[in-house]
DNA sequence: GATGAGCGG
């Protein structure tokens, strides 16, 4: 840390001139794990004063390029000046830390950087079965009313042992999950690979669920439900508007109880005519997917 | 022309 914020703020053109009445020269030293650079420079007042700043020396590796870089003599104007950098050009300014998606040489040293901890890691991590998803989206969220024992589990290990004790099925679970020996069906054999649960987003299934484009801006959700309702059981009716302004954005879901009346209806109403314009109805695919 | 909103960690 520099011991003289003032000083670094003085722009080095100033520098420079002060430095030409005759200051003795910067020097740097390394004293333990400290560098001390020494520097001497007329202040406000006028007077010549000596600044000390110390700076603790990292460890930290370096990347060959880098180190090698270091070792190129000065060249141009700075030709003279000593090793490391000269105050009256060269600002320190706060530490950047910079990430690389693919260095190898970063790679070999992942032990001392805590950013490195989180580079290969999993965004999400559900809590209940520590899949990558994220804990409402669960296939287990409501199954399994174990998620406060577990919780607890993260934190307090000395709690687990009681609760474990007060409720056996809880600490069966526990016990399989530490072992490492529970697989999570989004796992198993012949399960469809990805996270997902079975009900996609917010208990919705899009299998029956179809889309149809190109509505007027004046259909409503009851317009949908005449033009619907003879294909089969509606689950749900779902039209897209503005959030703000309310206005029917032209599109909407009709999420049918059957399939096959899902089907149907694509057949019987894509390209009809209604409104004065042609509607369009196809499978909806899950939202999310552009 | 357009694939819903929403909960975060």
């Amino acid at each position: 840390m520099p011991s003289a914020d003032s000083e670094i703020k003085s722009s080095w053109a100033d520098q420079v001139e002060q430095d030409e009445d005759d200051l003795p020269p910067p020097s740097e030293c390394i004293e333990g794990d400290t560098k001390v650079v020494t520097e001497y420079k007329v202040n406000d007042e006028g007077k010549k004063v000596k600044v000390v700043r110390y700076y603790k020396i990292e460890h930290r590796k370096v990347s060959k390029t880098v180190a090698k870089r270091k070792t190129w003599k000065k060249f141009g104007e700075a030709r003279n000046d000593p090793p490391g950098p000269n105050p009256t050009n060269t600002v320190v300014s706060e530490e950047i830390f910079m990430q690389f998606l693919s260095n190898k040489e970063e790679e070999r040293q992942t032990d001392d950087d805590p950013l490195n901890k989180l580079k290969g890691q999993k965004i999400v991590k559900c809590r209940i079965c520590k899949d990558d998803h994220w804990t409402t989206q669960c296939p287990f969220k409501d199954k399994l009313g174990a998620l406060p024992d577990l919780l607890k589990d993260d934190t307090n290990p000395a709690a687990t042992a009681t609760t474990a004790a007060a409720t056996p099925s809880t600490s069966q679970v526990e016990d399989k999950m530490k072992a490492g020996k529970y697989v999570p069906p989004s796992m198993r054999e012949g399960a469809n690979r990805r996270g997902e649960s079975m009900v996609s987003s917010r208990n919705r299934d899009d299998a029956a669920t179809i889309r149809v484009t190109n509505l007027s801006e004046d259909v409503r959700d009851s317009d949908l439900q005449d033009l619907f309702r003879p294909f089969g059981n509606i689950a749900r009716i779902y039209l897209a508007k503005d959030k703000v302004t309310g206005h029917s954005k032209g599109f909407a879901f009709i999420n049918f109880l059957r399939r096959e009346d899902a089907a149907r209806a694509i057949a019987g109403v894509n390209g009809f005519g209604y409104d004065n314009l042609i509607l369009n109805v196809e499978w909806a695919k899950p939202s999310g997917t552009s």
